[in-house]
DNA sequence: GTGAAAGCGCTAACAC
DNA sequence: GTGTTAGCGCTTTCAC
């Protein structure tokens, strides 16, 4: 019932070889034939089987994107880059097959990677971020011979890359803007400090105060929970031992936002009497009060990247690792002075 | 170099039909050669190639999921459902292909649902909102005859369904919490009214105050752009205009989040002074201060229904229309009067 | 219970 | 330039 390249041949009087060598823009066929070719596919309504085409060329122009397999309350992060992926992809005629794992270690073994890509012949895949470090996906990814991209864990290998935000470059860009507005006392307010994240944020403040030659002091940094009630407490309670500070920079966007309206409550304005800046770019920030100062890595750029890296590695590139770096979002939470 | 069934079979010293036969558990297979089979399988670390099965089962336990082609600033909605039907459909054996296709309606031909569909015998697929009505898309949704799932937009046939949140529902639930609340006086800012959601929206509003009893004015209502911007300048300006109003229902999270921050920094106080409840159940609602009620359902939830609805399409099931309701999120920003 | 053989729709030698 | 043929890895009659 479906029509094939038989039908398409026949109905042209030409072999399926030509027919075939006609529908993929090859040499050594004529005008005549190709024109043939088009008008029968047109009257037939003719589409090309691309599994079969995939069953003899051994490729599949397909990319696996494993997710972590979430239970369905948890809010997943990161999903908004694949459309951004997908469309990257399209570009090199390659098509996004989403395939979701275990994240619970011992689980993995009826779904490995390896089964994953070998099962539709995947070009390579990319593994998103949400599994623990220590998630066998990862062993396997290192000692597999396929494209990969592993985002956000460092796995490299002769095929498999990684990409990864430069996490403290961008605290330092967050910091050296409050510097350039005047501030020399800046608190920072941290995540939990067992998050390899916060680790790098932290070395950014740090960075960025010492090559301001500022020596800062132990009660300017506080570990808070990365929640708004979390940077609430903490901003109140930081200026309580540090009541000198003029600024602060928090390591992500919720805990600015909880601590804006605190110190809103508190009758301390932002920024005339006190400067503050978030990390993330949650897009909620420009709809604070003021509109919130921050740092972020632009999900198309990150997607963009993502799939540019795997296509490399596709086309027999070798692994390397890739830090992207986020870019200041100068808005009305900072003041000069 | 790749292991194919043949190795298998020669291994075990059967017939590459036995082997067929004995990886889909069929009947009419020796225990004693099923067991061999996985054995080899095991050994030579076999695994079937699921496009050369494809190839003659004529179908493909692949699904397509369309999404609007957006260019690279936009910020895409409804993405986080994606991992949702990934997961779903993974429970009925179906993988997730994803593609984007253009929005502009007459770029619309080089990539038509049909030969996406036909390219790789999906077995239906889903169309993610995102296009106007007037696309091409859908009129070809509702001819073709796949399975097919449009959400949030009206089409059906005998294999398309579709299906949309009960926006009119859930705005009654907003005002109807405020009623509970003993709020009468009660203002309504809404989206642009072109929009289908705002009419859904302010409709939902006028029954539950109908309802009520309660016989409303005109200048209660607004309409403003789902902007936190938007939503402050708004509630300003009706509260200048109906000062009498003692609570306001907003059409989206944004414009309530901003209305918050303009009345805190008018010195009007949420919940105790104004009561006000936003809609889409925004994560940030949480963090705002005082928390903000809400109206919100869950992508986890749509995602589920909507695998479903395209897997008993598939299963032979006929095409219907499916309303989802959302729930409210009772926080702080509604205070009992 | 098992095997031989045909064929799914396509590409890629290899001939002509 | 074009046609013939083999074969990709699998399922599925049809014999035995």
């Amino acid at each position: 019932m479906s029509v094939s390249i038989k039908d398409v041949a026949k109905k042209c009087g030409l072999s399926v070889s030509t027919v075939s060598r006609a529908l993929n823009n090859q040499y050594g066929v004529s005008q005549k034939a190709i024109q043939l070719v088009q008008q029968a596919v047109k009257e037939l309504g003719y589409v090309q089987d691309q599994n079969a085409k995939d069953l003899v060329s051994k490729k599949s122009n397909l990319v696996g994107v494993i997710i972590p397999e979430t239970d369905f309350e948890a809010r997943p992060a990161f999903f908004e880059i694949l459309p951004y992926l997908s469309q990257t992809l399209a570009l090199y005629q390659k098509e996004m097959i989403i395939s979701p794992v275990t994240v619970v270690p011992h689980q993995y073994e009826s779904q490995t990677l390896e089964m994953i890509i070998r099962k539709r012949k995947l070009d390579g895949c990319i593994i998103l971020p949400g599994f623990i470090s220590a998630h066998p996906i990862y062993k396997e990814a290192k000692k597999l011979s396929y494209p990969i991209v592993c985002v956000g864990e460092n796995i490299i290998s002769r095929t498999c890359s990684n990409i990864n935000i430069d996490d403290q470059k961008g605290a330092s860009m967050a910091v050296n803007h409050l510097l350039a507005n005047g501030h020399r006392a800046i608190g920072f307010i941290n995540g939990p400090s067992h998050a390899n994240i916060c680790l790098e944020r932290l070395e950014g403040y740090k960075q960025a105060m010492h090559e301001a030659g500022i020596s800062w002091e132990d009660n300017w940094m506080m570990e808070s929970d990365f929640t708004g009630e979390g940077g609430a407490k903490s901003i109140e309670r930081l200026l309580q031992t540090s009541p000198t500070l003029t600024a602060c920079f928090f390591a992500n966007d919720l805990m600015a936002i909880g601590a804006l309206a605190k110190l809103t409550s508190l009758g301390i304005r932002v920024p005339d009497d006190f400067s503050i800046i978030g990390y993330d770019g949650n897009f909620l920030t420009k709809y604070t009060s003021p509109p919130l100062s921050t740092v972020t890595l632009h999900s198309s750029k990150f997607g963009i990247k993502i799939a540019e890296l795997l296509v490399q590695l596709i086309n027999g590139g070798t692994g390397k690792s890739e830090k992207l770096a986020p870019h200041l979002i100068s808005r009305e939470s900072v003041k000069k002075i």
